[in-house]
DNA sequence: AAAGTTCTTGACTGCGCGCTCAAGAATGAT
DNA sequence: ATCATTCTTGAGCGCGCAGTCAAGAACTTT
């Protein structure tokens, strides 16, 4: 140990995560991210490798931020059910809202735009799909065994089928359609859960 | 009139449009488009003013497309919710194929990429985006009138919900999920009309 | 206090980007 | 055949990009 960082990196990574969710890897330029950090080009480099390096921090973060947010949420209700309705209804209030309508999922963005031709992020998304298809899927499951859930129905179909809604309503809400259009996304979503 | 053009407008906005579904706008460098379309710079800009003019050409040509393929298949079918279902189906079936799989949706690739920072193809995605839910609401009304859809749901939130899954659905696709995957969110989905 | 190591600084590099333009070629009008 | 007009050609523009590096600063160890 020598000379130690005057900067705290989860709080770097954290404002780099802000930038790319705002305009993608694509559109985040170097310059974008030493105005966001504070940090100087060769801080950044010391610190991340390159620009991908600190954008796949800045994903692994934003997945941990929010299978994290989820499953707490899962734990403080006590219908697991309940608990995801009221995920699916604050993702509704989320789209409507400026800042998170504009934004969108960090996930789902760079699954659009980066997947194809970069099998890093791929994978990153990949497995954060997984992740938290799994958190909504158990907690069907335990709808089930309360009798909150119909016992016919698939737990991991439905997840994904949550899932995709959900990220479908995500892009949707970029391109300002009216508060009906989410409302009704929502309300149709809440009803397939029935 | 003096010389004329020695290439086929539309065609070259075919070709276009090929690599931005591909690569995205911001993704897609000149060069590509050079490539791509056989034209040199010069004429190119000579014909669409800028990279973003060619691009709202091919983003307006992939939604004329799909539009008219939507309604094409509606006309050509007896029962408009069955016309709905078998368009879900084929989705699914894209979505697995590597073309389609990979590439997803332009029109919701260009909503992730750029409707929050370009006006222009923001209201170009939505314009598209009401059109085929237009479309689709009237399918499912024209099916309540035959009888083969629930006159109690409300056409335009269940066609708003359809539009929603299936662009989370190639979404979904591009992390190159399970088939699994795919076939549950189709089966949920086509559940959703019942 | 000196040595050794790492971090910070900011000017800098090469490159590929979107885009332009002068020159020549191809056409229709006269 | 000549002219006016537009298209094609391809070299090349300035710029901002991702990334680098030498020098100085900051800290630990001895």
């Amino acid at each position: 140990m020598v000379r130690p960082r005057e900067f705290d990196e989860d709080e770097v990574v954290q404002h780099a995560m802000d930038v790319f969710w705002r305009q993608g890897f694509q559109g985040t330029s170097i310059q974008d991210l030493v105005k966001a950090t504070g940090l100087l080009p060769g801080s950044l480099y010391g610190a991340f490798g390159d620009k991908h390096g600190l954008f796949i921090k800045a994903l692994d973060a934003y997945g941990e931020l929010t299978l994290k947010r989820l499953r707490s949420q899962f734990r403080e209700s006590g219908d697991p059910v309940e608990a995801l309705r009221q995920f699916i209804r604050e993702a509704g209030i989320d789209c409507q809202s400026q800042v998170f309508g504009d934004r969108g999922c960090l996930m789902g963005n760079t699954c659009t735009e980066l997947a194809a031709h970069d099998e890093v992020a791929r994978s990153r998304v990949e497995q954060f799909m997984v992740s938290l298809r799994d958190t909504m899927a158990d907690a069907l499951r335990r709808g089930q065994d309360l009798g909150t859930f119909d016992t016919g129905r698939d737990p991991n179909a439905v997840a994904t089928f949550i899932q995709c809604s959900l990220q479908g309503m995500a892009v949707l809400a970029k391109s300002r359609p009216g508060p009906a259009a989410i409302h009704g996304v929502v309300s149709e979503l809440l009803r397939a859960l029935d």
